[in-house]
RNA sequence: GGUCCCUUCGUCUAUCGGUUAGGACGCCAGGUUUUCAACCUGGAGAGAGGGGUUCGACUCCCCUAGGGACUGCCA
């Protein structure tokens, strides 16, 4: 249409969480912007005074930050703005294109329910009368929206939508005390902040037809309209708190990585032929709004999980570290002096299995134990006086490692298995339990290298000290 | 009720009239193995139904069914 630089915008309402289909909304938003060279803008939509609130303003804040979809531009916020809207509504006025309707609220509940039984559509009767004929109570200010004729949604996602007029209904611009609405507010911000791409909600493709009339009353030229379908959850309905998440900061608790998050978001109902895996940089590169896929996703953790072990195990340990760190610190766990380096040291041996931080953290409590450790009454029955001869001998082995890297200590256990005339699943089970003190540990070379020299012989010590 | 959208393996998707309908996750079996994972190999698994158009439809059109959104002086 024009060759203006895209601009696109997310617009989320303060009122609470900030849903994960917002994120991707977002996330779609951000993809278009950067693969055209264009401006990703944020609007945050606080024009409901009642229910906006300073805090929901902060979590859409941390959401795009923690999802890392930085607006190009500082946010509007929409409330801020009513002055140009209600100009905008008084050039309406004055062109024609917006009426004062003085209906009153029972009349209007009236009409509502005998345009619904005449399957038609509200319908005022002073878009007609005469302005001399006002009577002096309040009204509302609506669109004179035509009533011949169809209104041509070109989306880019759902191809061409066509609305016939006598089925859009005259919206209301102004509320009976002056505030601008939703509907007024948008046409309105996006004009003037430039949006030439408006990707949102399947849920707003009807207002898409309703909304290019508000641009026509203004003499305006509409956006290009891209409606995403809605994502649902597993059993296919509108995705909801029972689906077990439905925020942002919730993936974010759930021990989610936000690349593992913009990765299967962006795949969900947007795809490139088999590339499952990519980069943000990739999917810049590849992203189209008219690849969009025109039917609802469903949520699939399964999914989820795999690509978030995906990036946990491409992640650096130290990020990994502090990460975990914090998780340990949200169930109270005791953290010491040195645990972050205990964390990234034991990471590389346990991330492989882990879908989540959470099972991160699960995984590495073994290397924080303070010695000495406990033991669960399994690991002492493994102790037998044989096992405890043999880990006297296995000590010495181990202090004497060549090296303390797994393959070294690999080739060393193998080698002292075989001098001892068993099979290193004789061994394995006691000296893992020794180490990890009945926790979830990796394989013994992992679970030695992650505990280092000293812990481990350390442990060994402690248990070859019980008294048996 | 009205308007609009959607419909390929369980799930996410590829296919842009001619394919043994491909991939990924999950699942099943086998392998590896000192636990749990991870990993390797193999396998099962789909065009909602009915009409058309066409030499030929998953692909185009229509109908039905099922799902969803909207129908607020919420956004």
């Amino acid at each position: 249409m024009s060759d203006r630089p895209v601009v696109t915008r997310i617009a989320p309402s303060p009122t609470g969480a900030m849903h994960i289909g917002t994120a991707r909304t977002a996330l779609f938003n951000w993809l278009y912007a950067r693969h055209t060279g264009g401006k990703f803008l944020l609007r945050i939509e606080d024009t409901d005074r009642e229910r906006s609130t300073q805090d929901a303003v902060q979590v859409i804040f941390k959401g795009l930050a923690w999802l890392g979809l930085e607006a190009d531009a500082a946010p509007v916020f929409q409330a801020a703005r009513a002055g140009r809207h209600t100009a905008a509504v008084d050039e309406m006025l004055a062109r024609g294109s917006a009426y004062r309707d003085y209906m009153t609220p029972d009349e209007l509940e009236a009409e509502r329910t005998l345009a619904r039984a005449e399957g038609r559509v509200v319908r005022s009767p002073w878009r007609d009368l005469s302005p001399n004929d006002a009577p002096d109570r309040p009204f509302v200010v609506r669109l004179k929206a035509p009533i011949e004729g169809e209104t041509l949604i070109a989306d880019e996602v759902k191809g061409p939508v066509r609305f016939q007029n006598k089925d859009l209904d005259d919206l209301i611009l102004l509320r009976t005390d002056g505030a601008p609405t939703y509907n007024l507010a948008v046409v309105v911000d996006d004009h003037e902040m430039g949006v030439t791409h408006v990707i949102r909600g399947d849920d707003h493709l009807n207002n898409a037809a309703r909304q290019t009339l508000i641009y026509h009353g203004l003499g305006w030229t509409p956006p290009m309209w891209a409606h995403l379908p809605l994502i649902h959850g597993p059993d296919g309905a509108k995705l909801s708190k029972r689906h077990g998440a439905q925020a942002v900061s919730e993936f974010a608790d759930m021990g989610y990585l936000p690349e593992a998050m913009r990765n299967y978001l962006a795949r969900l109902g947007w795809g490139h032929g088999d590339d499952e895996i990519f980069s943000d940089e990739q999917a810049v590169g590849w992203f189209d709004v008219k690849d969009v896929v025109s039917a609802p996703a469903r949520l699939d953790w399964a999914k989820l999980n795999h690509l978030n072990n995906h990036y946990i195990r491409q992640a650096d340990p130290a990020r990994l570290a502090d990460l975990v760190a914090q998780v340990h610190q949200s169930r109270d766990w005791p953290l010491r002096d040195g645990d972050r380096a205990r964390l990234i040291q034991a990471i590389p041996f346990v991330r492989d299995g882990a879908k989540t931080t959470l099972e991160l953290a699960d995984a590495t409590i073994f290397v924080l134990k303070p010695r000495p450790l406990e033991l669960p009454a399994k690991a002492l029955e493994l102790l037998t006086p044989e096992t405890r001869e043999r880990f006297t001998r296995l000590r010495a082995t181990l202090a004497a490692a060549p090296a303390w890297d797994v393959p070294a200590l690999e080739a060393s256990n193998r080698a002292f298995a075989e001098r001892e005339g068993v099979g290193l699943g004789k061994i394995g089970p006691a000296l893992r339990a020794v180490l990890s003190g009945g926790s979830p540990a990796p394989d013994l070379a992992g679970a030695l290298v992650a505990l280092g020299k000293d812990e481990s012989l350390g442990r060994l010590d402690d248990a070859l000290s019980l008294n048996g």
